[in-house]
DNA sequence: GACTGATCGTTAACCGGTTAACGTTCGGCG
DNA sequence: CGCCGAACGTTAACCGGTTAACGATCAGTC
């Protein structure tokens, strides 16, 4: 079982986990904070919109979207000039959550790299995003990026 | 957004995403090749020793074993001794996926790793390590594990 | 020997995510 | 003006994974 394959999934389930479990404090599930991010950012985009910085693929953000509205967080909208889009727009409860989300992905990210020393924090970034690029580059490793 | 948190994130999709995709051309999807090993390690094990060993739910074992033993690759048997424990067993085509697939991890594992330095191999693997273990006892970080 | 509690697998109901098929709407072009 | 293709969101059908509820079996005790 080769060995960065294994800890790097074993680790980020329990980033998951951790991270899924801190948010269901505030109302909020895993993909939840990265759809309320990209509105934070900028309210009222689209599905597509949001999916492509969320880098998820668009059912995704339908599916998420439709929760979250039922939770009172976003409103869906359809578009005046386009009618065939369809504009996600806060609501007050969901701009509310952007300090304690934000502060709560802080926080795990403080304790998850406590015991790292500057160096190997360091050298943890950069070798992390030379195996994403390789990652990405295989077949299939980047669905939603570059299908084709 | 935190940086380790996402790109330990983005980075896992894309391992993911292109080990299904490996996996795949041999008629096996993700976790499916977890259960596998565990029986090529020891044939005839139950439900719950696979997910103990794989890191996963019993229901998810179960559910897994379901699709592959419809697809040939093991079958179940209760045990004879003890009729509330359920036996998993190899079939041939579960047996001759061993190599194939094990070569398809080591080959992933390989592409991936292939533009690190041996310094940064070894310090992402020490760090990840820590990573995993502070993760591992942030609250709900381990949910199989110590749940209590 | 019968009850009672622990152990084990399965089922059901979720969640996030994907791809494929679908129905609308827009926009360009004849 | 009408058509036809492109763009967009939704739906449906999967997959892996989780927790909670369930049912069956075993084992210890009275």
């Amino acid at each position: 079982m080769p060995e960065l394959l294994d800890l790097h999934g074993r680790t980020n389930k329990a980033i998951r986990a951790a991270l899924d479990a801190a948010l269901q404090r505030h109302g909020l599930r895993l993909g939840q904070d990265h759809l309320l991010a990209a509105l934070w950012e900028r309210d009222g985009r689209t599905p597509g919109e949001v999916a492509a910085v969320a880098r998820v693929s668009t059912p995704a953000v339908t599916k998420l979207a439709a929760r979250m509205a039922d939770a009172g967080l976003l409103t869906r909208r359809r578009d005046d000039r386009d009618n065939r889009l369809v504009r996600l727009w806060l609501t007050d409860a969901g701009r509310a959550l952007r300090g304690p989300v934000e502060a709560e992905r802080r926080r795990i990210e403080e304790r998850i790299t406590a015991d790292l020393t500057p160096a190997e924090r360091e050298i943890l970034l950069t070798a992390l995003a030379k195996v994403h690029r390789s990652a990405a580059d295989l077949p299939g490793g980047d669905p939603i990026g570059e299908p084709s």
